[in-house]
DNA sequence: TTGAAAGCGCTAACAT
DNA sequence: ATGTTAGCGCTTTCAA
């Protein structure tokens, strides 16, 4: 078999071989009342046998706008955003849109060309999994062409919707606290968004000032591409020799990474180090790494990101930028316990 | 701020700011010689104050074909999904493609109306990450509309590109022999492809028939939605009573979950068992999971798949299909050792 | 070097 | 209940 020479029928195929006008097929797909049954049934049949798809590049074009959702999202290889990809997907599949996605591993301009190639396209609305390096530019292609929505991240320019990261801090931090840890640090890992990593270090703080505890927040360094596992190592045991004997990261995979430097310097986790992280991935779950951790709501964040943009695209919701937030839940396993006397 | 208009400008609005006539402006647009450097500057302001954008759904109209490619994805929440899915966008947005992505979820039903919905859209080419569950439907939908690319999966009906499973397979499996090892188990995850299985088994056959040891093939049941674990456990603990020493599992996800069985029934690994994945998935690089595993080149696999597309889609490429196998590699780790006297 | 005009495949009035 | 018609925003001949 060769090349296919892909040629799609139109509705003017379907009419002609039906034996009605355009406007006949073009009722019958849209299921618009007023179609004879006998005619229904009839141009129905040749639409089956044509196999013929109405083109929705030219519906769209003649209705001014399209089921288009762009998706901007940092890296997919990330579990956390590949899991929200997905649950976004799903959700706009769900109703009635075509996810676009770009994947733009945190390079400005495959960032920009992406939204710019979004709105060529006339996409009725996008969704940011991750807040744009470049905020104004990113800004100044979208907006006023289409609503943005931010999930898990904060963008002024746009409806938000996001964990309660400051909530989800205390219960990490308090939850350290209980078990009787003094010295607990906070990781930062900057691939998380600064709004995001803000809040959360804002729960930690008010827990740490509570319990009359001095704060401590180390900035996890990540080279450009690759990551130094030496000097990763290194950082971590200089954190260990600060005393420290639980860390809460800003989120699950700067735990796992620390869970690997304190396995390779013989340091026991939870013995003689507490993690918590932040997300849980379903990595966190696995029993070798066990990690207690708190948990966003993926799949709510994603459902309700997915409908307040289906209501701005549909006018049903109008003016002010919406901001929610959602609960979380701290996720108890074994990578926390009580500090060695 | 209220809601946005969505207005955006078009290329008679163009035209007219700049005092010529919209084919004028096309040609500046698309960058056609035959344009006196004084107007195209002139048109080239109007753009750019005008934040100009074509439309691509007019384009595309009009030019009878799109840049959009479609993607048939099983589970982008499973890493090796997910890592493609990431990849196959980076190359389809550097051919300047766009990617939409169906996410299965191996529902039926969202497979086929995502492949009609695809169609509709006029997606110049469609990319399967996983095998479709209703092939033939399928295949009624796409074929002669779409010039279609299996990725890691084989599909008889468009060009496929793969791992080399069989090599990978030897290559996993004398390891364990050459480790010493004689009762070596085939462990079958369902969720891999069943051409990608077939070769893998057969992999696994060549070499145990080579070796005179008898082999042994167990399919990991799986419950539709959830995993009941301690039915796995059962299942792992039966294994381990047929005293087999080494499992080659037919991917990283059963061979981690085998990992995880093993722990909870105080197997140790590689010590009492020896087991060896199938894609490294970032994961098994994990030095808490530290699975020995043959990797799968992920880029190189997207790449090629997306490069054959292209050229089908430029009709570069015509005629048969194309059937890529790419070599794979043995990545020696922890989980992986003699079997104990 | 520029402009006029004919569509691409469809929807949505408006006629009949 | 069905047909006619005027676009949607663009590309692409063909003239000027």
């Amino acid at each position: 078999m060769t090349a296919s020479p892909a040629r799609h029928a139109t509705i003017l195929d379907v009419a002609a071989a039906a034996g009605v006008s355009k406007s006949t097929v073009s009722n019958v797909i849209r299921g618009v009342v007023g179609v004879s049954p006998d005619t229904r049934t009839r141009v129905q049949e040749v639409i089956d046998q044509l196999g013929y798809r109405p083109n929705v590049l030219a519906r769209q074009l003649v209705q001014q706008r399209t089921t288009t959702l762009g998706v901007v999202v940092g890296d997919m290889g990330n579990p956390f955003y590949a899991e929200m990809a997905k649950h976004i997907e799903r959700e706009a599949a769900g109703r009635g849109y075509r996810a676009m996605f770009c994947n733009t591993q945190g390079e400005n301009e495959a960032e920009l060309s992406g939204l710019e190639s979004l709105m060529e396209y006339r996409a009725a609305g996008v969704l940011f999994l991750s807040q744009p390096a470049d905020r104004e530019r990113a800004r100044s292609i979208v907006s006023g062409r289409a609503p943005a929505v931010f999930v898990t991240c904060a963008g002024d320019w746009g409806d938000t919707v996001s964990a309660d990261d400051d909530a989800g801090a205390e219960l990490a931090t308090e939850h350290l606290v209980r078990l009787g840890h003094r010295r607990i640090a906070y990781f930062a890992d900057p691939i998380v968004e600064d709004s995001a990593d803000h809040d959360r270090q804002t729960g930690y703080h008010r827990v740490m000032d509570r319990a009359g505890l001095a704060p401590t927040i180390f900035h996890w360094q990540r080279q450009p591409g690759e990551l130094l596992r030496q000097k990763r190592d290194e950082q971590v045991a200089e954190i260990l020799r600060t005393r420290v004997t639980a860390v809460f990261s800003s989120n699950d995979y700067g735990a796992i990474e620390l869970l690997e430097c304190a396995d390779r310097l013989g340091v026991k986790v939870p013995d003689d180090l507490s993690v918590v992280g932040f997300d849980d991935v379903v990595m966190a779950g696995l029993a070798r790494i066990n990690l207690t951790t708190v948990r966003q709501p993926q799949a709510e964040l994603a459902g309700i990101a997915v409908e307040i943009l289906d209501a701005r695209v549909n006018g049903v919701l109008d003016g002010a930028h919406q901001r929610r937030t959602l609960d979380v839940e701290l996720v108890l396993r074994g990578s926390t316990a009580s500090p060695q006397p």
